[in-house]
DNA sequence: ATGCGTGCAAACGATTTGCAACTTG
DNA sequence: CAAGTTGCAAATCGTTTGCACGCAT
């Protein structure tokens, strides 16, 4: 059985107050500001059970880190230039064209990661040349 | 100035026979199966280097590990009930349109992760119910 | 001959685990 | 009251790094 508990509850509050798709270093740092007494550990154990039960993204960063997103169906942009990752919405229409491309397997859930250069830095490089 | 190693030949030559895109563990056991005087950090150096390169790619499967695959335009599907991770072609009017959703911005990769059932074990199930 | 790539072992960092204490239902 | 959850510290695991040597260019 299941238990709320105080951390739970803060962990999962922080995380959903954070639109920067933190690392976990980043949301260990965010949960001290508010409660430093919380154990990393417990930080561990709480996002890993959410990531299971699909409350919680593990979103593939470059490199070999993980960062960390309430589950609520976008996907992500990474720009290569300044870093940012930014959420992308897409239209249904594109979402049932791929699960008809996958016919007949049954999909459960999709995770797009795009990288490219946002509109931001694209201003930004054409003004330099 | 790079430099075509005997190591690097083939590490890169195992990993592009390999169609289960294996772990980081699982390609060092296949390399010490031809050649186990080969290091492990001469395999991390390497494909590191690829993976930057963009000639292989870093896949997220579920929990932290990542696995890794040579880079040919696919995508990928992993079966929730086997394990199974099988590649995903897509056709391009899915990507154009998938661009056209993302302009201005500028595209210049896309990492597609669908998780679901395959229909191996659809049928199984069906047969069992 | 130059210097990049390798192999080894040590170092490192992130994540997990064992355990006793505490909290929740 | 029982069982899940916590905090701490130690253990573990994957990955990186320093260094001396070897090999490709």
């Amino acid at each position: 059985m299941e238990r709320k508990t105080r951390q739970q509850q803060l962990i999962l509050q922080v995380l959903a107050d954070t639109k920067t798709h933190p690392t976990m270093q980043e949301l260990q740092a965010l949960i001290a500001k508010v409660d430093p007494s919380i154990g990393q550990a417990t930080i561990y154990r709480t996002i890993n059970r959410c990531v299971e039960k699909g409350l919680v993204k593990r979103i593939a960063d470059t490199g070999l880190i993980y960062r960390y997103d309430m589950n609520h169906d976008h996907y992500h942009f990474k720009c290569k230039n300044c870093g940012r990752i930014e959420d992308v919405y897409l239209s249904s229409e594109i979402l049932t064209s791929l699960s008809e491309a996958l016919a007949p397997k049954k999909i459960t859930q999709v995770d797009i990661m795009i990288y490219g250069i946002c509109q931001n830095c694209r201003e930004k490089n054409e003004k330099e040349m």
